[in-house]
DNA sequence: TCAGTAACTGACAGATCTGTCAGTTACTAG
DNA sequence: CTAGTAACTGACAGATCTGTCAGTTACTGA
């Protein structure tokens, strides 16, 4: 499995964090797991419910690859799985709340607007 | 031209976000301007060094679009164009900051790195 | 015995993204 | 008259991303 490749000129910052939450579900995944500090497969299918579930397990298991996020299994049946951050996943708390802010505050002045558009939606 | 959808969950602020920033150069050009306040398409070159023309016009077009950036055409010969952040796009500044920020220290831990980092891919 | 369950995985295909190449415009310096 | 310039644009192709579908495991409850 090939990763995207962000070979932008020598460690150009904002790169260096792209790689690790670019892609159209890796932040929204941190996201919820820095609101519930813990998630299931079946929890995040609820909380994503726009994810396939064959993205679902590839996006877990990158974050897990890139130190992200640690897998605990508990070896029962039905089987169960937990997903947390670690201290380094942690770390991109600033950058995540950051963009749940700002988009926060867009779709307040979208849906907020002014009467124009209250047919919608 | 089509545009990626991020049709998730209704109003996930993060997913409102990434719309405006995702990509592997949006956010790259957004901050060069904040650090910049202008640049001309060929400043943009130089500054992302590992940006085809293509992608480049393509970029600064759609950033454009969404209101992001203003572009100023100067009509000389040779021309010239400058752009700049709107309100709106100056809005981004926490988000790319914190972007910045968490790269900036990553890449730090990274090159200075002996073992301590176990966590980093 | 059989269906049901959670948490996956592999193969594949279509969508989307990104880069390469060639061409445009309107002028100026040589 | 030709080459050079900045800032593009369109067509196309290959890379990458994302989704669909089917199948797996090791149980449990009916």
């Amino acid at each position: 499995m090939e990763r995207k490749k962000y070979d932008c000129a020598v460690g150009c910052p904002v790169e260096s964090t792209l790689q690790f939450v670019a892609g159209k579900w890796k932040s929204v995944i941190l996201y919820r797991l820095f609101q519930e500090r813990v998630g299931r497969y079946s929890d995040f299918k609820r909380w994503l419910p726009g994810i396939s579930e064959r993205m679902l397990a590839r996006q877990l298991h990158e974050l897990v690859l890139d130190g992200l996020l640690t897998k605990k299994v508990y070896v029962e049946m039905p089987p169960r799985t937990e997903y947390r951050l670690t201290p380094f996943g942690q770390s991109l708390w600033p950058v995540i709340t950051a963009m749940a802010a700002w988009g926060q505050h867009y779709n307040q002045s979208q849906t907020g607007a002014t009467s124009a558009d209250a047919s919608a939606k």
